[in-house]
DNA sequence: TCGATATTTCCATTATTGTCGAACTATGGA
DNA sequence: TCCATAGTTCGACAATAATGGAAATATCGA
C-alpha cells in the first residue's frame, strides 16, 4: 500500500461518524447495509452520512452498488487488511524487520508489533 | 482500546508528516530520536514539528524524555499493537467473530481481515 | 403518469487543523 | 555569568473538514 492511500484510509476511520458507520458495515458483512438504515443507526441527517459514506469509499474501505432504489453499502476487507499490513510492516517493525525473530508472526500475516531488530536502528 | 482512543490515534497517524516521523521513530527503536534529528530529515521547521509530535504524543503512539537539552522521542509499540487490535477485532471481523473458523490468526494475535461469520450479520 | 420513498448534490456556515515566524524557556559549555 | 544550542509556546493566518437544510435525481408501486 501507497503512503498516500494509508494516510488516506486512516483519515477516513478518524472520524466518530465514518467509523462507526464502517463498525456497522463490518458487522453486517458481505451484504451490506441501505444508507438509510445506517443514518437510522448512527441517528445522522441523511445528507451528513452521505458525506461520510462518500468519505469512507474515496479510501477504498467500502462498495456502493445500486439495489433498487436502495444504495447498499458494504466494507471493503482487502483494503482493511492492506491497511493492517501497511501499519504492521511500516509501523511496527520498521522496514528491515522482515526477519526480526522475536517478534511473533513474521510469517505470511501482518500481526502484533514490536520493534525493529537492534541492527537496524540508526 | 476505548473508541475515542481509536479515533485519535488514527487521527494522528492520518498525516503526512505525523507519519513519516512515526514510521522514523520506528526504525530508530526504542532509543529513539531528538527532536531537532526528525525535523532535518523531514525537512519541517521546529515550530511545525513540535505541533505535530505533540499530537502523536496526545494519541499515545510517541513518549518523550528528556536528555540533556536534547528531547528524545520514542516510538509507543504498545500503542500501535492496541490500535491494530482494536481494528482487527472492532473493525475486520466484527464484535461476534471471535470464533470465526474461516478467519486465520483466531488465535491470541491480531492478524488479517474477514468478514464475520454469516449468522452473526443482520 | 404520479406520488412516495431513497439518496445525493449543492450551498452556506461553522469548526477544526496545519503552518511557521518570533518570542520564550531550558540546558550545557566557556 | 554569558552565549550558543535545542525545543516549545504563542499568535495570526490559511486551508480543510464537518454539518445539515433545501433542492435535485432516481426508482418503485399504484
Amino acid at each position: 500500500m501507497e503512503i498516500k492511500t494509508a494516510v488516506g484510509a486512516l483519515a477516513a476511520l478518524a472520524q466518530d461518524t465514518r467509523l462507526a458507520a464502517y463498525r456497522a458495515l463490518v458487522q453486517a458483512g458481505p451484504g451490506g447495509l441501505a444508507a438509510g438504515r445506517i443514518a437510522d443507526l448512527l441517528a445522522v441527517p441523511p445528507a451528513t452520512l452521505s458525506f461520510h459514506l462518500k468519505e469512507l469509499d474515496r479510501a477504498g474501505l467500502i462498495t456502493a452498488r445500486q439495489d433498487g432504489r436502495y444504495v447498499l453499502y458494504s466494507a471493503n476487507f482487502d483494503q482493511m487488511n492492506a491497511l493492517l499490513g501497511f501499519l504492521t510492516e511500516n509501523c511496527c517493525r520498521g522496514p528491515d524487520a522482515a526477519a526480526h525473530p522475536d517478534c511473533p508472526g513474521t510469517a505470511a500475516l501482518p500481526t502484533a508489533c514490536c520493534p525493529p531488530p537492534v541492527e537496524a536502528q540508526a
